[in-house]
DNA sequence: GTGGTCTAGACCACA
DNA sequence: GTGGTCTAGACCACA
């Protein structure tokens, strides 16, 4: 089995790393990218991977399980507990950064028609 | 005189505070909206309509003083220093929103037109 | 290992002591005293050893890495990010002293001489 | 008479604009330069001189005041009261002010012959 | 009224 | 251990 590079992690984005992780995490589990029963990487292999500390990422893993999204086994990885969600409780969960996105838009005195292209040729690019 | 509510403050965003001010500031002298001359809000009002402690919001000052963004008089409120930038430097200034959006969109699975179409929405919002 | 004191803090100089912070470092720097990728001590380390507010020392340190004079990493020192600068850059730091030392001694009519040999005197004094 | 321009104030120095001019009328008094009787510009002409506030004036006036150094009349000018000072007096008004410049001076590792002739030359520039 | 400086102290994020 | 964010509150300099 491949090991899926599952997060987008930006060490410079001011955005706390197990903030990303967390939120990442609820992301894919939201849309069904992650099903119940899928393993999530070990703390180590992520930490490894994006050069963050384990404990780190340890933490981002006890929020998730404390959250009830995700469920530790003894000595086994962690597995995705929670279901899908529908289409309104996803767009819900970026409706935090709509809002940051179109209040730096007017901020900017971006015209609304230049910042649609903007998402939409940032949506056609690399689907990494 | 009319009091302008210049800033849009969130404190749950988990920007810090100092710095959502410091970014609408940098965004409304990059459109325009700000003009060089242009007189900030003083410290204990921004404090005040927000309900933040002074200390916070002049943080933000000082740093856009060191940016050179602003200017400081002895005793009179501050006045914005910079001028205009290009469309260009302005979307620059919310690429990293944008790929934040796009990333979390493709992580919920939220299909392309349902993304764009909820910018559309947002950008018909209240234009506060 | 030996704790260096770096900052010379007189706290009834007039002189803000974050500015007073901030300014040894910028000149440190200039002289390649402190070099790229040098460490700086702690800000609880400067506050204790000066008996000064930890804040303070902060605001120095963020105020200088606004300037990027130095690098932060999360959760490790500080370190030194700009080079060293030509000799007459360094005397330009000091213009403004100079300036106000010789207003200080005209008004004072101290004889040109006597003015010399007082600063000869104190570059003989203590190498703190 | 002429009205003799005594103050030389700088807004950009950091230096509080009283404390700049209560430390000038000192040294003039210390060097004999202003002696007793002599009257000051009014807090007025001082003001309108220099652009700044009246209010700031008259605080180093009513400083000066408080310390004897000058004696105010009703409806009349201030004079000087304080007699002359030694020579070495004199020194030590200027002490702090070379302690920054050598601590300065050594933190931009400046050779001692360089400061000198830095000095020399400042010594033989305009005379204000 | 304006902004600036500093302290004491709580709590967060990361190694 | 490291730095960061924020508050409450005192007091200063200037218009």
């Amino acid at each position: 089995m491949d090991l899926v590079v599952l997060f987008d992690i930006n060490p410079h984005s001011g955005v706390p790393l197990y903030r990303q992780i967390l939120e990442q995490v609820r992301r894919l589990v939201s849309s069904g990218q992650l099903q119940p029963g899928d393993e999530l990487p070990s703390v180590r292999e992520v930490a490894r991977e994006h050069a963050i500390n384990p404990m780190t990422v340890s933490r981002a893993y006890s929020l998730m399980e404390a959250e009830g999204l995700v469920e530790r086994q003894r000595g086994k990885p962690m597995r995705i507990r929670a279901g899908e969600q529908s289409a309104d409780d996803r767009l819900e969960q970026i409706e935090a950064l709509l809002e940051r996105l179109v209040l730096a838009a007017r901020q900017l005195d971006i015209p609304d028609q230049t910042l649609i292209q903007a998402v939409s040729k940032k949506l056609q690019g690399p689907k990494t």
